[in-house]
DNA sequence: CTAATTCGACTACATTCGTAATCGAACGAG
DNA sequence: CTCGTTCGATTACGAATGTAGTCGAATTAG
């Protein structure tokens, strides 16, 4: 049902999903920092997004407020869960295999994780 | 370097990952229970492959052998650095946090984390 | 009231991707 | 030696993407 995000797409994502509703130049401007689009491009984004049903537009006078539709959460569920069947069978100890091996996990990564797990079992 | 392997195109990569080298009409017949491609089709992303430094071919007679030249660990820790990068900025444990919430971590994945974690730490 | 500015909508365009047909060279059947 | 078959290479083409210009309506400065 909710189309595929692009990534440029999850950019402007991101700036909404810390502050919304945003007008598209306010998104533009947020964006300036880290991206050297010109408003246009940032509005053709922020219209895709609209369509894919991503975002939502409330007028407000001449101009439209931005606000996300989706959760950030449940957008990157989707995109770890695509991640996981497509590398590593749909099976989660794979991926912590493979960060544990290949990733760099940190002592205090470990710790932390322990943690999390240890306070799941309760 | 390495350019970006497509969706499609990493489906091949999988086939000679698991089994190398082969022919394109090997890979294609390998593909054919999970994918409805034709023969071109399969050879088309051969050939970007090729093209994109994925794959070696080895003249065999009048046809080659596809052999992948990247390993599939590194090609994994590149995606799984992208999506850790894009969504988690760049850490381990939120992404570990972020499983434990939203994905169905059975006891079973629990166990066997732990396992592997304590076995890091030894 | 008129001119400049500001917006969103529409249009543009090269690239990548998914999917596949076709062409030409080489090879094997007779 | 000739013809059909088999390959890889070339070409095709629509959809999605990244990136951005243009147009027309609304608004604000004067």
């Amino acid at each position: 049902m909710t189309e595929r995000i692009s990534d440029a797409e999850h950019v402007v994502m991101e700036v909404l999903w810390n502050d919304s509703p945003l007008t598209a130049n306010v998104v533009a401007e947020r964006l300036s920092t880290s991206q050297s689009w010109t408003l246009p491009t940032v509005k053709t984004l922020l219209s895709r997004l609209l369509t894919k049903g991503a975002l939502s537009a409330e007028a407000d006078g001449r101009r439209f407020l931005y606000r996300p539709l989706i959760a950030r959460e449940d957008y990157v569920s989707g995109d770890v869960k695509r991640l996981v069947d497509r590398l590593f069978g749909g099976k989660l100890s794979p991926l912590v295999a493979h960060l544990a091996e290949n990733e760099a996990l940190t002592a205090q990564d470990i710790s932390e994780i322990e943690a999390l797990l240890k306070e799941l079992k309760s």
